[in-house]
DNA sequence: AGATAATTTCGAATTTTATTCGGAGTTGAT
DNA sequence: ATCAACTCCGAATAAAATTCGAAATTATCT
């Protein structure tokens, strides 16, 4: 048991998977929902932000409605030595980037982007990721249609 | 010009980048932040939700504080006629996977997963995906760590 | 088990926010 | 310039957030 541990009862679980499914729902509804005091739960609730069980509360927007509709996945070898991971830290600071995941496999990174249109994604290859060490190949392939993308969790009942 | 067109202003635009960042933000700090009225930013923000621009507030919950610490990608090939998306829909309905592309090239679709382990994995594989049609093979990449998730948009200025 | 400590919950009081709506002001099209 | 549509404001009211002392519950130790 390491003291970075984390205990979560069912009222924590029950907080959770009604925030996860809408963060703006207020604290009495939360209350009323749980059958608690509304004291009671704000303070569950700030005490899963402290222990970061909470990351973030964010507003999902409709990508189409500002016109960025290219999405795409970049599959990236890199000569850097294991261990390291700088190449992923560079290009995780590209707003443009979505997710960086360093994979099993003969390919070191999975990337994903989110631009525009084709032509920004190029722009973006060509300014951004060519500037970054260490990046022998890549291979893009391109989203043709998404039928499903969240982040939600599968929180368990206890 | 289709119907269906949506319009933003600059107003709107820092309303969705605010609210991206922090979709608790409350209206009045929102109206303290744009210096306007909090009825006159309430107006703008159910009329982004009504257009769908906002599409839902979450709240982003650490998968190892859940304890699902695997994340992988599986390519699928499918041998449904092209025009027809109904492995992709069962594929959707299942709480694990994540997200669901259809993309170009000889893989059919990217499927983003996540469980709590990889026996989890095998099991949600055997019990769920094989009973989904046309699913003719798989290619499953492990995520060994992951540097960068979210999907935050990049939202223009003007 | 019993005592003690730590945590959690409650409820009431206060501050802050959300929401409503009439009217003024803007914008844009004709 | 005129009209219509939209946007914003401000004040009033309803609702929610937040605080905090005390009670209740749970966990720990002997």
């Amino acid at each position: 048991m390491n003291g970075t541990d984390i205990v979560l009862d069912k009222t924590d679980l029950s907080i959770l998977r009604l925030m996860q499914e809408n963060a703006r729902m207020t604290n009495a509804d939360l209350a009323r929902e749980l059958e608690m005091a509304p004291s009671a739960v704000l303070e569950r609730v700030k005490k899963l932000e402290q222990k970061q069980v909470i990351v973030k509360y964010t507003t999902r927007i409709s990508p189409v409605a500002l016109g960025q509709t290219l999405l795409a996945f970049i599959a990236m070898k890199s000569s850097e030595g294991m261990g390291s991971n700088n190449t992923a830290k560079e290009l995780a600071k590209i707003p443009e980037v979505q997710e960086v995941h360093h994979i099993a496999g003969d390919d070191c990174y999975m990337v994903k982007v989110r631009t525009a249109d084709s032509a920004s994604l190029m722009e973006l290859m060509r300014n951004k990721f060519s500037k970054i060490q260490n990046i022998t190949s890549t291979r893009t392939t391109i989203v043709l249609e998404t039928v499903k993308e969240e982040q939600q969790l599968v929180i368990p009942e206890k």
